[in-house]
DNA sequence: TTCTGCCTGTGAACCGATTCAACGACGACA
DNA sequence: TGTCGTCGTTGAATCGGTTCACAGGCAGAA
């Protein structure tokens, strides 16, 4: 690591308000403003005047000043699970995309699934005055969403349905999901499956969990026996990796291994790599995301697709809506999921 | 795809303010304020009264407001060049680590490449009145970002150096993680390389190109010959994929091709597989970034690794340096990358 | 008892924009 | 020449906090 100094700049003493712009331009405040929001008021010359003398003080509007008075919104808060999954800046590329169309912007925070920093979040993007939020929630308890949305504040649940009617969710059948990967495992002839999930207070766990254990019912297993579930901190690949290190401690390993996401199952293949276990051969793997290096894998990973982009654009969309004039009543959305067959459940022909 | 629709809410008229909160609670205006921001110069009884008000009416205080009056800023904006990658997320982390430590917030941005989004951004953040920005330019012009520091706006950027001494960068030398790239190609044998890089706009393009072309004319070879570029417009898994595609078509391939990033050598092997090719056989593959999957690849990648959440909080601690008290001058810090060697080049033992 | 000093609490000024009632100038029209 | 309408511009009020000079009350010291 090198390191060079430079010179120290001056910070300049502040920054120019609109009164200075007034004064240079040897007109009043509010003609200035009127050049900013309403240009067809104002005379050519004046407005001449005015924009020199803005450009020649490099004059920035304070957005504080603006929001305070008019309130005038144009910011949209988003509160994402984990900002390192593919699928979720998938999912904030869908939401950018729409904002920008509609000229609002986002500001994008992640939880890292940490209530306590979606706490954080949450109030500062209420503080700021944001028209609205798009959250994954990290914990059950829906009620401080609920309150904001109460305050007025549009509340979007993002891939998460929402059991109070009250707030709108855009979300994907999780439980419909994961029935489908343990189906087809099941298909495969496996009869015990390893379960790499995460804590019970994520809405995506409870339901991926309940989709394995619906499935296995259907099929006549009892869950109990037939679902050797591991429970992980993080849902990511250190958390896959601790997830099969687990369970191959615990030894009689199953033939095969669903993964509550892609990113864990990464990380789980990875273990299982390391500790000499073939892949579907010794133990078949499925994931849940459809990641974008999915199939590209040493071996392709059999997954869940969602429709990641269009859960952000209906996402936007939903509270552009209920938040604009008019406040649409609130609506969920869910769509559903495909499985996608690879070679690393040993089912892709 | 499913919706249902529920009833919509009351909107409230209007948010609490704090002399709502002031008369609630029997109190003064500044009263009020003393208890959210001096609570020890208020007595226990009156402190109790106040807080009871706010939770009773479930205040939450303006942050415009309060920003433009104290000019409080713990906000810190951040545009990089494309969320969807690993590396920048990776960075993103690292910088929200440190910031958190500070209590400090970061409002996250991708430009996507585009430098008016960039510019967008940039007016965005600084109209918020962020403290500063952490910026990976998107264009080679940094003309902008020298007006806002001038401005007072604390700048860093973020894997690129200034070539002006006023501003802060963090970055990792990227020449010499190029040339050791291409030197690894050429120790191999190879004396013809394809480079699918991003536009020149970019530093980090021109940067690893620069180290190509070092690598080539210190091995005695003429980088017109033996250097075939073919340019993307994104740096991604779809900009992979067009190069390799536009690659084929010229016909007389090289043997060996060197990606400007990981993303795009993802999608130039998925391509290359497409087309038949194996990997290295046909074609010797190495990227740039080492993200976190590239070990786990079908053919795992060969890659110039990068201190990249190192490099996310040492920014961090720059602005906050620069941007605190006493200003700092602006230090440029440079890492040194390492080469990973795995099997997609065929130089793994 | 009076004075001093500390502790609480008050309320007006202020941050920088927006908005709107009001005003002056000017041309049109009777 | 007098009246009216239009257009362009003005400046005060306002948003919701923070800050600070100051006032009132009470205890301890003289």
């Amino acid at each position: 690591m090198v390191t060079t100094a430079g010179r120290a700049p001056q910070r300049s003493p502040r920054r120019a308000s609109i009164s200075d712009v007034a004064q240079e331009a040897g007109v009043s405040l509010g003609t200035v403003s009127n050049v900013l929001n309403r240009p067809d008021r104002v005379s050519p010359t004046t407005r001449g005047k005015v924009l020199a003398a803005i450009e020649h003080l490099s004059f920035v509007p304070n957005g504080s000043a603006r929001q305070l008075r008019a309130g005038t919104i144009t910011t949209v808060g988003a509160i994402l699970l984990d900002i390192a999954n593919p699928f979720f800046t998938e999912v904030a590329r869908g939401i950018e995309d729409r904002l920008a169309q509609a000229d609002h912007t986002l500001m994008l925070a992640s939880s890292d699934e940490d209530p306590e920093r979606e706490a954080r979040y949450l109030r500062l993007f209420e503080e700021h005055g944001v028209l609205g939020m798009l959250v994954t929630p990290a914990s059950t308890d829906l009620e401080p969403l609920l309150e904001l949305s109460r305050r007025g504040v549009g509340v979007v649940l993002l891939d998460r349905t929402s059991p109070a009617e009250e707030l709108s969710s855009v979300a994907v059948d999780d439980v419909a999901g994961a029935a489908m990967a343990v189906e087809h495992l099941l298909s495969l002839g496996h009869r015990r499956i390893a379960f790499i999930n995460g804590p019970q207070s994520i809405a995506q766990c409870v339901d991926r969990r309940a989709g394995m254990v619906r499935a296995l019912e259907a099929a006549g297993l009892d869950p109990d026996e037939a679902m050797v579930e591991i429970t992980v901190s993080s849902l990511n690949a250190e958390g896959g990796e601790a997830g099969v290190t687990e369970l191959l401690a615990a030894g009689t390993a199953p033939s095969a291994l669903f993964c509550v996401n892609d990113l864990t199952a990464l990380g789980a293949m990875r273990a299982l790599r390391s500790h000499g276990l073939a892949i579907p051969a010794d133990m078949a793997v499925v994931g849940y995301d459809d990641v974008n290096f999915a199939s590209m894998l040493m071996t392709p990973l059999t997954s869940v697709r969602q429709p990641t982009r269009q859960l952000g654009e209906v996402a936007a969309d939903l509270l552009l809506k209920a938040a604009g004039p008019g406040m649409a009543a609130p609506q969920r959305i869910q769509f559903q999921p495909e499985l996608v067959v690879r070679a690393s459940s040993g089912g892709a022909h």
